[in-house]
DNA sequence: TTGAAAGCGATACCAA
DNA sequence: TTGGTATCGCTTTCAA
């Protein structure tokens, strides 16, 4: 037993003294054969050390692999890494497994990894953001098979959308803080060479400030990760470039939370020489002194929603084409709380 | 064009009117065939959209796949995400892909995995841990592929180690804190049903603690991921439990953050009420308004080591079994700084 | 420079 | 209750 060589079905039934289709019968429970019949060909099941080759299932016809491929732009942003964590874990209880694509914000390597992840015949594809390439959304119209687009809300999706509007999520911090009475507004945020999220929630932020007759007077979009240090130091240089900014809103939590600790480095007290609000409800909001104003949403339910959706799909059950996952903005308690 | 139904090679050759093993050579690059066949041929791929079939490719011979199983335990931890954001991109300027499998910390969920991605092909393994199942190491025996097993370094691993002596590192801090002249510490962390890395940096740590002479009165592990709300609440539940401990050393440095947080609230000094220790020096401690005592590693060097040993050894390249990253001990100043 | 045939491992279909 | 045969898309091998 336990070969270097790969053992095949046809090795299985020989050894057990059967044709290979009746050892396919038995090891897919079809039934249609006897209990002798049966046991013969699991003992040498088990004495081989068989594995199938599902390479060659799929390959041999009509069931489809249990691959779904899923493109993810970084996991350095906790945001995506908890996205990742329930699509893999609901696929996981689904028997899928998926097939990772780190894209890099970037609408090349989104493309390169389509072309490729397509090439193993996946049964379907979770993609992050609404924005491909022209040959990208080609290849996704023929290949035939279910394609989730998570993260942004799309009306009118390539096939099924799952997300949040973030455009919405921004206006709604836009005019809660104009209605505290925050007039001239600082971002702190990070860029990429496509249109995004959180671009979408800076226009909806930008809008609502601005249609309540304040202004976002300085736009920061560093080229780094969305995390705790550009946080930190994005805020000090936009504080150097601009002395009257009152408030920041950063393009998450993580970034708020860097923006916090450089203004407790300066001695500049929060909320009332400076407002500081974040996006996301990140876990490290559960822990900080005072409640960070933000916007909640929940991630790993976004990620669960967009496997369960792809699961139904490929069941055939019928399914609306946009899931809106929702938000709730966190008032908190970093922005002063009353017009002024 | 872009018709629903896949295109196949023999359509492609059939169009271009060639034998489907002239214009398998043309997309191959093989050479061997005119000019003007190779425009032909690469005419009706592009007008017919046709994305090669790599199921087929691997399965029908020599050629490996590109896929790469990886496990990981859970993305909660943002130490996990790190490794695996380094692997994914090193595995990528390769062309190769991960298929994930978070494998929620138990054996029992890994072994499932390895059998379900076993059947896909791969190229390799990229495994978490160095305990694995019987059935599990038997499988990954007889599969005949590259497998590395990574944060653990393991001195006689199945086949490759890439990772840290963990408990060495518990161990170094473990006496730099009885150096100190600490006596009385506790310890937070997160409990699992396996050994694992952190385990073994808690022992390293309560042998060189005891060694000085010390003792590790309480150590609390909770059913919980290894983030900041545990860490704080963790963090009360030890203190009321024990009164006198004088420093506490965590799981991680977001534990660690969630246990100063819990203190800041609780009116405790760092580090003259307490002392607090971390471990992985996570992105979080860049923004701290101080150095956070903790013990350096890089995961996401981590991570890409392991993919570029795994791509080594897939190209038959000499491959040593055991590669140690390395750790730094980190003073830091949120314990006291001379012994006392 | 090109093509015809065999075969990879499994399943579907039909026959016994 | 069983087994033979064709087949999936591609590459390898050998022949022209």
């Amino acid at each position: 037993m336990s070969k270097n060589k790969k053992v095949s079905l046809s090795q299985v039934a020989q050894a057990a003294g059967v044709s290979k289709m009746t050892a396919s019968r038995v090891l897919r429970d079809e039934g249609g054969y006897s209990e002798d019949t049966r046991a013969r060909v699991m003992a040498q099941v088990d004495a081989l050390g068989y594995l199938p080759n599902r390479l060659a299932t799929v390959f041999a016809g009509d069931q489809g692999s249990t691959f779904i491929g899923v493109s993810i732009p970084d996991l350095g942003n906790e945001v995506f890494a908890q996205v990742l964590e329930g699509i893999d874990r609901k696929l996981g209880t689904f028997g899928y497994q998926s097939v990772l694509g780190l894209t890099q914000h970037t609408l090349q390597e989104e493309e390169n990894w389509i072309r490729t992840v397509l090439s193993w015949q996946p049964a379907g594809l979770i993609l992050t953001g609404r924005y491909h390439s022209a040959r990208a959304t080609e290849m996704l119209r023929n290949a035939g098979i279910p394609v989730v687009e998570i993260w942004d809300l799309n009306s009118s999706p390539l096939d099924i959308s799952v997300g949040i509007n973030h455009f919405d999520s921004g206006f709604d911090m836009g005019r809660y803080l104009a209605s505290l009475g925050y007039g001239k507004i600082g971002y702190v945020g990070t860029s990429h060479d496509t249109a995004n999220a959180a671009t979408e929630r800076l226009n909806g932020f930008c809008k609502a400030v601005e249609g309540a007759g304040g202004a976002v007077v300085k736009q920061l979009c560093l080229h780094d990760t969305a995390t705790y240090y550009p946080g930190f130091y994005g805020t000090e240089q936009l504080l150097a470039a601009t002395k009257d900014v009152e408030c920041i809103y950063y393009q998450n939590d993580a970034m708020a939370f860097g923006g916090l600790q450089y203004c407790a480095g300066k001695g500049l007290n929060v909320p009332n020489d400076i407002g500081i609000a974040g996006w996301g409800d990140l876990p490290i909001a559960s822990v900080m002194n005072r409640r960070l104003t933000s916007c909640h949403v929940s991630h790993l339910k976004l990620g669960q929603r967009a496997a369960e959706v792809m699961m139904a799909r490929l069941s055939e059950e019928p399914v609306t084409n946009c899931h809106d996952i929702g938000f709730r903005l966190i008032p908190g308690s970093t922005v002063r709380n009353s017009g002024g």
